[in-house]
DNA sequence: TCATTATTACTGCTATAACAGCAAAAATAG
DNA sequence: CTATTTTTGCTGTTATAGCAGTAATAATGA
């Protein structure tokens, strides 16, 4: 899964023709974190994750039989 | 979006019954890092993200107008 | 081809997540 | 209500991610 991460984001930094040192000064992290993550050869932590998804406009979603459950309680108590 | 998944897991931890210690136990991590999960004082690794996830059977999932081609890519190589 | 530049890969040092152990708070029993 | 147990919250220490700098490889042009 972390593999699977790593390629997908090496996929996407590809197609936006961004080189390493470009999506890293992107997402404001060091290009050595883009080598790591692309290579799995470190856990990266989840914000620096989420920064690298953001500037590749990637979602990450959380699905559970619970989820509906969760969101509609989360909503209930923060309406617009 | 880090508090989101710390939100996310408290809540299905609870829902599982389980306490901080047990979820830990299962995952083969620290009851520490849970703890900071769930009140997103560090920021987790993936790896120990996705153990946790994996025990409260949350799924992940990278959305994004490129994830169909490279499943498509990926899948062309590898079939049944 | 051989330079030159751009990109990726790698390494040692610093910042920080994970852990074990203890303290505080909550829950349960008597 | 008090004692006991269970659960959560919090520390200092250890393991490891992130970073800056450097080397190696790939791409580009003369």
């Amino acid at each position: 899964m972390v593999e699977e991460i790593g390629s997908v984001i090496r996929f996407h930094r590809k197609k936006s023709g961004l080189t390493q040192l470009e999506l890293a000064k992107l997402a404001g992290i060091g290009k050595a974190a883009v080598y790591d993550m692309e290579h799995s050869t470190k856990s990266t932590r989840i914000d620096t994750l989420l920064k690298v998804l953001n500037v590749l406009n990637i979602k990450i979603i959380l699905e559970s039989p619970l989820m509906q459950i969760y969101e509609e309680q989360k909503t209930s108590t923060t309406p617009p």
